[in-house]
DNA sequence: CTGAAAGCGCTAACAT
DNA sequence: ATGTTAGCGCTTTCAG
């Protein structure tokens, strides 16, 4: 089978702790230059490869940290996918993934012994999880989970600024398009469109699609503007549902960014290069990972620390879906 | 720390063995209805979970296969990641991401001693990649690799069906649209292009971008359409490129679908949701990612078998940016 | 039906 | 500068 330490020990004729401290390069123990050369000769000759298993039971700590999220076929979880991975690989640490989504009920989440996890968004697919005694875990996105180390974003302030875009853009009938979650969040999309269309005197429209993906939202707001025609603008729950939104658009011959100012949510890349490109609100990604990963090795290295916790803002990134800018933003009724 | 088999045996004062026992459920060893009760009550109040490292080393398993492939952040591979997860999931085994990018050149691909291996399109990314001795490999995609299992997609026949159908609707002027590689492969989509062109006696056109994903593929359709004009189609590696080049074209005042036919390659979800709706051709994702995992875990049951191969045939998908259909098919030079 | 003993491959603490 | 001993938490014989 696997070569191990003490196979080689025993070819080299001394002790197998002799040849784990060489292979792992431990500079607080003196071996003299000969010995290590001949393991670590010895070692690339018999193919040795070290058993991570072993060595995560007698430290205690696997060097794996978890990633519980949404599928990355979602266009906006599978850049948050890479970055939360290449970050952890720089850190020398292997990903293990888990999917959290209302569909996947048969989720026994960390049953490997990770020494970290990060949950993205987490809160509004699955509720309050439960969390593992003595792992270290942060969460990402829009919900701050209290009993965790975490990095939240302000969607209800991207929401807001978003929809008020559109409001002073000249749009009267607004509608958000978004689908039905199994949880109701206070601080989310729904809740800054509906206080910014208030704050405006207009009525929040609302279109609601089954759950299933942009696919059922096209059909829910076909379905919508063969009923109650097209509104004047469109903020969707993210940039999935705003393609959808726009297909749904031109099936019942409507432009959107000409007929119908569109706006969706995360800013994937790929709303850059759609026609009509898409206007959206910007996830902070990159910096949200960046710290959320920070977090967690704080923690890993210490983890008697007090929480960590930080909020980042959003921000609207006007593209053509959205339309032309007003000459003057003095439409309101 | 972390309750074990010993607490809970200790509390009952019964053997650590009899918990462990009873905690596997192994039905082939009688152990009275009373200690089954008494040790499962135990271990949920004390909230015992196993340490899978421990077990992982005694057994030589490990529970987790690993999943080598290019970023999920790339269409195509999110839903490749997806179908791969869910499937590895419901065999109970954990799934370990290794990125497979010629980005990524500090790959240490198997430091876990996974018990089996997927390889997607790792081929054309990273060559001839070293098997790990002695664990499963299969490997998916376009490249066939001749030392292990593996689930081949007929690439070359795609491109070719992709490009006749171009010819057929009656372009003269077709481009591929690519970028650079370091490997060639001999089979793949610009080998069928060729040979398709070739076949009907027209001039291969080549749109090669610089490596940098689909803004990078823009800025050089962009480059091309300024000094060539626009050819009749487009034939694109990859949806992600075709979405750039419609872009691209759009940016130049040419509308895929009525100026330029365009097709791409994959068929994601988002093709059939996109403004013009992407023409493509389909990878057989599904059934690839089925066998694939079957394949793999036949070998993992039974290490000896001798080597599984499949192919799989593309299709192609004709939507709305490959233009109207040509009434007569008559337009070669 | 249950327990005792051994060992998976590695690292840590203490000798020498 | 190197070896010895012990143990991480679990499973697998093999005895009782």
């Amino acid at each position: 089978m696997a070569v191990t330490l003490r196979d080689i020990a025993r070819k080299l004729d001394i002790s197998h702790v002799t040849v784990s401290l060489v292979l792992n390069d431990r500079r607080d123990v003196t071996i003299s230059q000969e010995t290590r050369e001949r393991v670590l000769d010895m070692a690339k000759k018999m193919g040795y490869r070290p058993n991570h298993a072993a060595r995560a039971l007698a430290m205690g700590k696997t060097q794996m940290i978890a990633l519980w999220m949404p599928s990355p076929a979602k266009l906006y979880y599978g850049k948050v996918f890479e970055a939360l991975y290449s970050l952890t690989r720089s850190l020398g640490y292997e990903t293990v993934f888990c999917l959290a989504d209302y569909d996947d009920s048969s989720r026994k989440p960390y049953d490997w012994p990770v020494d970290g996890i990060i949950a993205v968004d987490t809160y509004e697919l699955v509720g309050k999880f439960e969390l593992p005694r003595g792992i270290p875990v942060v969460s990402l996105g829009s919900h701050a989970d209290t009993r965790s180390d975490s990095v939240t974003v302000d969607i209800y302030g991207g929401a807001m600024s978003a929809t008020q875009h559109l409001i002073d853009s000249g749009c009267r009938r607004i509608a958000h398009v978004t689908t039905e979650r199994p949880l109701t969040e206070r601080r989310g999309r729904s809740a800054g469109f509906k206080s910014a269309m208030k704050a405006a005197g207009l009525r929040a429209e609302l279109i609601v699609s089954d759950p299933g993906g942009p696919a059922k939202v096209r059909e829910a707001v076909t379905r919508y503007l063969k009923r109650h025609g097209p509104p004047d603008g469109l903020f969707c729950y993210s940039d999935d549902f705003a393609f959808a939104a726009i297909r749904a658009l031109a099936d019942e011959g409507f432009t959107a960014g000409k007929d119908v100012r569109v706006i969706g949510f995360d800013n994937v890349p790929e709303g850059e290069l759609s026609t009509p490109s898409l206007s959206s609100v910007a996830q902070p990604l990159e910096e949200m990972c960046k710290v959320g990963i920070h977090f967690l090795f704080n923690r890993i290295r210490e983890p008697d620390l007090e929480r960590q916790v930080t909020s980042i803002g959003m921000k609207l990134v006007v593209r053509e879906s959205s339309g032309p800018q007003a000459e003057q933003s003095g439409m309101s009724q």
